[in-house]
DNA sequence: GCTAAAGTCGAGGCAAGCCTCCGCTGGGGC
DNA sequence: GCCCCAGCGGAGGCTTGCCTCGACTTTAGC
C-alpha cells in the first residue's frame, strides 16, 4: 500500500515510519473500510477516528483529506477483486467470466461505497474502473471468442449492469443470486438476442455503436 | 393529493384553504421533486424553501417532516407511474410488459429519491412498493402465462433488477438501453434457461423457492 | 372597510461534522 | 539512559443544516 499497489495507482500518503505510528494508520484504515462499507462515502471521519482508537488528529495526519482515506481503503479493495480474475481464469471461458462476475458482486453487495464509487467520476475512481477492466475484460474476450456471449453487449455493459444489480437491495441472499442468473441468461449468447427490439426504438439494440470502454 | 391518491394512500398533510398558502404549497412540492430527484433524499430544506420563493417556516407549516414532504412528492410520483400501466394494456403480454419495464426506467433513471426509497424500510415505502406492484403485476403475469416469460421469476425479482439497473450510471442513453434490452432478454422465456446454473451451487435456480413479494 | 383567522418569515438556538493548531508524549537511535 | 523529534490528541472555531417561535401580514367572509 506504501507508494504502489497491484493495481499500479500511486496513493497519495505514505505508511509512516515509527511502529505505534504505523499501528495506527493501519487501525485508521480498518475503520475505515468498515465505515465506508455500513455507511458509505459520507461516513463521519470522527466516528472512524474513535472507531480506530486515535484522536481525530492522527487521522488527519495521516489523510490530509476524506478523500486520500477513501482512495487508500478502495484501492485496496479493488485490488483484491483484480487477483481473483486470476484465480478463475483456468475455468472454462464461460464459467471462468460467470464465476468471476458473482464474486464482484458477493463483494460490492454489502459495500456502499463501492457501488457509490464506481459511479463517481474521478481521477482515482477512473482508475480503479481501468484496473477492473484491465483483470475482467480478458474473461470477458474470452467467453465471446467462445461464443458463449452476446456479440453485441460490451464489457462495460456486463459491467454497469452487474453492478447496479448488486447494489439493489434484495429480500435475500437467493433472491440475488436468482436475479443474477437471469441478468446473466440475458448476456449469454443465443438465437433469439434481438428478440426483444419489437418493442424497441430500431436504433437501440444495433451492434456498432457501442461507446468506447470508461468514456466520460 | 388533499387527502386520497389513486395509490389509495393516506397522506399526512392537507393542502391549505388560502389562495396564497396553496399557492406556496404547490411551489414547495414542485421545488422539494426537484430537489429530490436531483440531490435525493437528503436535500436540503432550506434549499427546497428557498427555491420555492418561501420562507423555512412555511415550508415547516406545510409538511412538519423532511418525511412527510417527502412521502408527499414520492406518492405522487408513483402515481404517475402506476397509471401508465393501463396506457399499455392493450398491447401485447410481452410488449406491455416490457415497455411498462422501460417506463419504468425512464422514469426512475434521473431520480435518485426513488430508487433510494425503492430500497428503504418503511411504512410508506412499503406502500408505495406495493403500489407499483398492483399496477405492473398483472402485466408480467399476463406476459407469463403467454409464455413470453421465464416461469422461474417472480415479478419483484424482475423489479428490483431493473430498478438496480436504472440506478446504475452509463455512458449514455444508448447504453442504458442496450443493457435494458440485455437484461430483459434474460427474463423472457427461452430455451436454455437453466443454462448458468452450471457454475451456479446447485440450489441458486431452482424455482419455487421464491419469497412472498414485498417481504423484509 | 373591518376583523378574526390563517398564514408568513427568518432570527436564533441546537446538533453534527469538518479541520487546524499547538502543547505534550514516548519511541528509538545513540 | 538521554534526548529530540515524529507523532499524538482533542479543544475549539467554523460551517451547514435542522427546527421552533412569536411578531407580523394577508385573506376572505361579513
Amino acid at each position: 500500500m506504501t507508494e504502489k499497489s497491484a493495481t499500479g495507482l500511486e496513493l497519495p500518503v505514505r505508511r509512516p515510519q515509527r511502529a505505534d505510528a504505523r499501528r495506527n494508520f493501519d487501525a485508521l484504515l480498518d475503520a475505515a473500510r468498515e465505515a465506508f462499507a455500513r455507511n458509505g462515502i459520507g461516513a463521519s471521519l470522527e466516528d472512524i477516528a474513535q472507531a480506530a482508537g486515535v484522536g481525530i488528529g492522527t487521522l488527519y495526519r495521516n489523510f490530509p483529506t476524506r478523500q486520500a482515506l477513501f482512495d487508500s481503503v478502495f484501492v485496496g479493495e479493488v485490488d483484491e477483486l483484480c487477483r481473483s480474475a486470476d484465480e478463475v481464469a483456468s475455468l472454462p471461458p464461460w464459467e471462468a467470466f460467470a464465476t468471476w462476475l458473482r464474486r464482484f458482486v458477493d463483494y460490492i453487495a454489502t459495500k456502499r461505497a463501492i457501488h457509490e464509487a464506481l459511479n463517481q467520476d474521478s481521477e482515482m475512481f477512473r482508475s480503479c474502473r481501468a484496473a477492473l477492466v484491465v483483470a475482467g475484460e480478458p474473461l470477458f474476450v474470452r467467453a465471446q471468442k467462445a461464443a458463449a456471449v452476446r456479440s453485441d453487449a460490451g464489457f462495460d455493459d456486463v459491467l454497469r449492469m452487474i453492478s447496479g444489480i448488486a447494489s439493489a437491495a434484495f429480500v435475500d441472499e437467493g433472491q440475488r443470486e436468482r436475479v443474477l442468473g437471469i441478468a446473466l441468461d440475458g448476456v449469454r449468447a443465443h438465437p433469439r438476442t434481438a428478440a426483444t427490439a419489437a418493442v424497441t426504438s430500431s436504433r437501440d439494440l444495433v451492434s456498432g455503436g457501442r461507446p468506447p470502454l470508461l468514456s466520460r
